[in-house]
DNA sequence: TGAACATATGAACAACCGTTCATATGTAAG
DNA sequence: CTTACATATGAACGGTTGTTCATATGTTCA
């Protein structure tokens, strides 16, 4: 027998409760999803994830990355500190420059999962 | 010696020329780049994650994820659009009812290496 | 100190995004 | 055909995002 929830939301019938149950319980707390939601959102622009790209394959300067990607030295520096902020790149300075690489490998992989879904 | 690029997009001094050529080389096309953004896009909100955790779980008509997420039809739907035309997701059809799972498996790897990043 | 350079940052703006509300479509049962 | 229900969709709204422009900070060198 279908059983409604009535709660403020979703007034619909819920029409198979013991799935619902089960998913229910395997489902990750608000708070992880969100964290999780975040890191693919930072993945999740084209100017990110050339500059990700490029940090996995060399250590650069903001001036590098600017020259490399085409885009001024002030939108790069931007999104530089978006990704420092989420901790997917670490800094180093050196005299006037400042150096850029990735944080961890996990970004590496993250990226090599989504590449093989993009390829096929 | 530093060489100027000099294109009209950036202007400051290309200080690590050879690098730069090396990791140009490597860089994956715009296309290709822009796909592999908008996948990540895709993963990007809490909503959308829940639905595909959901799913990767049980297969869910719209009416059970409404109910487990506590969300309107209409929110949920909207995104199951969007996950059905960006292929994450696909659809079937039993009476009055739609039926969603995940597309391809692709999607669950992407969703472990993400996890694995968050959990650490 | 002052000029030149590398980087960072704040404000502003257009474009995009996720939800809501109202309503439409499609299906099953009476 | 009519009612009830499950889902889909279009318009609208507020909030977010990525870039640009102007400018600030910090460093090196003369």
């Amino acid at each position: 027998m279908n059983v409604n929830t009535n709660d403020d939301r979703c007034s619909v019938n819920v029409i198979h409760e013991e799935v619902i149950d089960r998913v229910s319980q395997k489902m990750p707390d608000g708070d992880k999803m969100n964290d999780l939601a975040q890191l693919y959102k930072s993945l999740g622009d084209p100017t990110r994830l050339r500059i990700l790209f490029a940090l996995n394959a060399a250590e650069l300067c903001v001036c590098d990355i600017s020259a490399l990607l085409g885009m001024t030295q002030s939108a790069i520096s931007h999104q530089l500190r978006f990704l420092r902020q989420a901790r997917l790149v670490k800094s180093r300075k050196e005299g006037k420059m400042v150096f850029y690489s990735p944080s961890d490998r996990h970004v590496t992989e993250i990226f090599e999962a989504g590449l093989d879904h993009v390829i096929e």
